[in-house]
DNA sequence: GCATTTGTCAAGATATCATTTGAATACTTG
DNA sequence: CAAGTATTCAAATGATATCTTGACAAATGC
């Protein structure tokens, strides 16, 4: 094999990482398992495919690296094969919203109207948590995932359950809802019916994975 | 447009970018850029494909974001379109060292015998820089890539003129070359050349782009 | 103006490839 | 062995990516 033949050759080798990552549905399962590990027959419903199909995406990503695998009994988890798998999910998104043309749009039309949501970034939130200032912090993804990780003292409220929780809120203080990433809905949800109710909420700008890969304070468990 | 329609097209519009990655020829072509700015030509010549088939490459990567362009006169000169798109193309290469059944086998083809060459990392190189150590550090990459950015206090003696410059280096203390990053084959083929002739040399770990991104002080321009 | 240099575009040849479905198969537990 | 869960297979579908060739465009300099 000549030089040019090897040097291709690795660089291909190379490319098949982001082969991988290459199609819509691979992309919102490694967004999902960012949340930590996940069952083939979950991760389908939540990306609306069957359970062949999902377990052939799965299938190749983890053979170019991207995912791990665990057994547990019947079930078989699959998780990101490492923290590097992360960090190149999160450059890959950073990348495509700060310059694929046509993202704001795709992105408004998922998420809706952003305008009457106000965001709070991370270093402002840790600021305060540290500061023990009277505020409430709500995980509102589901609580498997609150479960597996959470900013630590934020309580756990599923973006379904938030209305039975409401009552229970004290009014006082500001509320900030956080869940899976940026371009996550339920915390924007979330900020949207709490504004509703009188309360001043905000949500957080992006997620728990990007909370806890800055090295800021989590907890795990279910909690209270 | 439904909930899931709205969603799925997101993350198509995620999964842009990786495709624009997808490609072995477009990998080259990024971490090349990861070293500075270059005209459609030069890359060309460097990756080996017509002017034509590059530029589509080109343009292409440049509609995902991936990079931006400069006209000088009748040249137009590519580079990465932002420090996130090195941290994207380092995060992608790294989940394929790790992981890509293989891939080690093909940096072998290519880069050959590795057994012999020792390593240094930056860590321990910047330490050493700092205590102004007797050491002779060459930046063996092109001088035009030495000159848009180098490690500072480092020396540009570009592979292909190494053997010229043997005589004047002198043989106490030791040597460390570095080149394009952790896959590029001239501070190997430099490392060994210096053994055979009675050096002590060792090559960086990775290279310039990632003692750049890591904070570590750098210097412009032709030097001395 | 006109030729030169450099890069882009469009069309086409070629060779595959990716996604998905449904049925069959494997693996583990009880 | 039966039930539940995940993987594999075969096959249909509908493209898609890469590269080449040749024509065109943009800037420069004579």
């Amino acid at each position: 094999m000549g030089h040019r033949a090897a040097k291709d050759a690795l660089y291909d080798g190379f490319a098949e990482v982001a082969k991988a990552l290459a199609s819509g549905r691979r992309a919102e399962i490694v967004d999902l398992l960012a949340q930590g590990e996940r069952s083939v027959e979950d991760i389908s419903l939540e990306i609306d495919q069957s359970v062949a199909n999902t377990s052939h995406h799965l299938r190749s990503m983890a053979r170019a690296g991207l995912l791990s695998t665990r057994r547990d009994g019947v079930r078989i988890y699959y998780s990101l094969a490492g923290e590097r798998v992360a960090e190149l999910w999160s450059a890959m998104r950073d990348v495509a919203g700060a310059h694929v043309a046509g993202l704001e749009r795709l992105a408004g039309a998922y998420l809706g109207d952003r305008d009457g949501v106000e965001l709070i970034d991370r270093k402002e939130l840790a600021a305060r948590l540290k500061r023990r200032e009277v505020m409430v912090v709500l995980d509102v993804r589901p609580a498997t995932e609150y479960a597996s990780g959470h900013i630590a003292g934020a309580r756990s409220v599923p973006i379904s359950e938030l209305r039975r929780h409401l009552r229970a809120l004290s009014n006082d203080g500001d509320v900030v809802a956080y869940c899976r990433g940026p371009y996550c809905v339920y915390a924007d949800e979330a900020v949207r019916e709490l504004n509703r109710r009188g309360f001043r909420a905000r949500r957080l700008i992006d997620g728990f994975p990007e909370w806890k890969r800055a090295g800021l304070p989590v907890a795990v468990g279910k909690g209270t």
